[in-house]
DNA sequence: CGGTGAATTGATGTCAGTCAAGGAGGGTGG
DNA sequence: CCACCCTCCTTGACTGACATCAATTCACCG
């Protein structure tokens, strides 16, 4: 049933660096399981100190935080290959919640083993860190389009990022993907309303650049979208754990 | 001249996790010298890799990006303690740039030598991890801001954050610390214009909340700025490097 | 077949941006 | 030593991008 790490799917894919023959087997003794959760449901919790880490395998999810007076913040679309937990891993708690827009598939890892994996395989350890890194880096760009970009730009950003991301987890085909949320999720991502999220995306659609509907992104003119985002380069691939 | 890492002033403060002393005497073997720089110097650039990384002994500074268009985004403010250049030594570019606010003094680290910290020492590798997963807790929180707060409680959010710090770090005398910005910083770090920055802080130092003027930042009702912004809690201690 | 949730579109309102002008301090050079 | 300039802070008037309110449509579902 379990997918073994030898012939993990997600390994040979374009976004990911390559990993050596021994660490894919530690990686192997690492994992403790596998899960698979509906959509909606709550994978981490926000301020809690999960026992269990995530990779993702499938599916699609959310990172997002609450505020006291209940507004949503989504902080991150979550896609396959993206390690869940980190923050509960390594310091006693969450910073945001996780949750399922897809039916998803995961690897699971116990949080007391990450103390081994520093001990004794630090190019994995390397890795961990390198995607706290990656996660850093995003945060910043993220709060430079809230910040800096209006809400064309915003949502330009925001469908370039994903559709970058989803090329390189090798979802994409013919320019169209799957994208398995509500408006309202990219309109908490980027901090509009609904109503405006919604008036932009017809402007871009008009406008030839992509369209999205009935749970699928079209993507019709990438540099087109790259421009008005004023986005001029792309990440490079990442670890995967 | 240097400080050697066994008498850091730094270490003893409640901000930071203690440290165990054969990890110190690793840290000074680490260190390969010290850097003070004037206000407005550059330390690191965005997309540049860094041969050197820095821990910040004295003084403070700005993290931040610009847009193609030329905008700024201010990411984080950086105090004593902070470790600068992580992304450079873990990807291969920096994901901003950081330049000093005021004089600084830094503790220098060569990029090569993080691989033996992840080698040799599991501890304090474990900490590197932990300082990213802090900056991109607060990043997590910078963005729900910026997407989910008004104006006066994005200032109340900013500066209830630098008050939590300043007293971290022991920078905080009877309420008062030092805080060597302009108002244009922190206008480019909450997204809001100079101008309504300005109009804030004047609603809240008339509420009798904090005043800020010639480079300290006065504090007087810290339960209140944390009313105004919605925050309940307050971070716990981080690692030092 | 009523009920609920998502997308869509138009009308109206407001928070924050832009423009503009003045004052205060600090540095510099005549 | 004072005139000039620059940067930063401050305040008022006007404007605009996006929020809010509201109504319609459609799909799905018990």
């Amino acid at each position: 049933m379990a997918v073994k790490c030898e012939n993990c799917p997600l390994r040979k894919l374009d976004g990911f660096i390559e990993m050596k023959r021994d660490e894919v087997s530690f990686m192997n003794r690492f994992k403790s399981g596998e899960l698979s959760v509906e959509a909606g449901a709550t994978l981490l919790m926000e301020g809690s100190n999960a026992p269990q880490l995530y990779t993702v395998l499938e599916g699609m999810g959310l990172r997002y935080k609450l505020t006291p007076e209940g507004e949503r913040q989504v902080v991150n679309f979550v896609f396959p290959g993206d390690f869940l937990g980190l923050q509960a891993g390594i310091m006693k708690e969450m910073g945001h919640s996780v949750e399922a827009a897809s039916p998803m598939r995961l690897c699971v890892f116990n949080r007391r083993d990450i103390w081994t994996v520093f001990r004794e395989r630090p190019e994995r350890a390397f890795d961990l860190t390198w995607l706290g890194a990656v996660e850093e880096h995003f945060l910043g760009e993220a709060l430079t389009t809230l910040g800096q970009r209006d809400a064309t730009a915003s949502v330009a950003w925001a469908l370039t990022r994903i559709a970058h991301r989803g090329a390189d987890v090798g979802l994409m085909e013919n320019g169209s993907m799957p994208f398995p949320f509500r408006q309202r999720d990219l309109a908490d991502s980027l901090g509009l309303s609904v109503v405006h999220t919604n008036k932009t995306l017809a402007k871009i659609r008009t406008a030839g650049l992509a369209s999205w509907s009935d749970g699928r992104l079209l993507i019709r003119d990438l540099k087109g979208l790259m421009t008005l985002a004023g986005v001029e380069d792309r990440q490079g691939p990442r670890p995967l754990m």
